[in-house]
DNA sequence: GGATATAGTTATCCTTGGCTAACTTATTTC
DNA sequence: GAAATAAGTTAGCCAAGGATAACTATATCC
């Protein structure tokens, strides 16, 4: 799975929690990239078997797409707050999450997501 | 400058401490691609104001080259420290911080640097 | 000094992941 | 139900960054 594969999974994910349905056009305007984009990637989702794409448009996930996209969702958020609490403003720390939660071991994450617990609860 | 230009440079900066010269088949054997890549790579960084190579083949930055390969590569080491400090291998440090190095805003690194100063300092 | 090694370049191909333009298909809305 | 709008797909373009294969140029070794 590349960077971009799981940018669209937890793009879904997120949009999920807000609205009812997802389609492809709520897709393109979440990632700021145009719809003929967000076809062709969805078309490579589905054949990886991570996404369902319904006769309405509408976007489910697969057991194994729904598995990255939290995996990712969960790195993004942790990520945010581990880089928040060494001072940094919210929106650099996100976005900084936003490429490293592709990128990083799951030992450094980890061990990134424990310091966080410790230095929280401490 | 992108991901893989900032690798060549890195790169080319790790061999300079090493060898007296540094040449194209050195970049390619270190970095594991053919040489026909790093031909190609070093055209695109002399465009570009990074490099200059001699008649030799030698391989010498510019100090704009020089700037940004000792940057990536101060974040390299630092990276690396950080995440050794949370309890990971030098290893998987090391191949974590090769990914964030090129993706981390100034200020999240600095709050990391800052970070390790504290904590190994006690 | 001629054969072999090594080094470097060029041409061509592939994939990823953007784009626009043009088309089809739905869905509204009068 | 016809026109307009919205949604989705397809085709073709581009750049980055890999790869091989084939070539040139330069060392090195009998």
């Amino acid at each position: 799975m590349q960077e971009s594969g799981e940018m669209y999974l937890e793009t879904i994910l997120i949009l999920g929690k807000r609205y009812p349905t997802v389609r492809a056009v709520q897709v393109a305007e979440a990632m700021g990239i145009s719809k003929a984009s967000v076809s062709r990637a969805l078309t490579r989702l589905k054949q990886e078997g991570c996404l369902i794409v319904d006769a309405q448009g509408n976007i489910a996930f697969t057991e194994r797409g729904r598995q990255i996209a939290e995996r990712i969702y969960e790195r993004h958020l942790v990520l945010t707050e581990v880089i928040m609490s060494l001072g940094v403003d919210r929106e650099t720390a996100a976005a900084d999450a936003c490429k490293m939660e592709h990128d990083i071991s799951e030992r450094t994450f980890r061990a990134m997501q424990e310091h966080l617990k410790q230095h929280s609860q401490g």
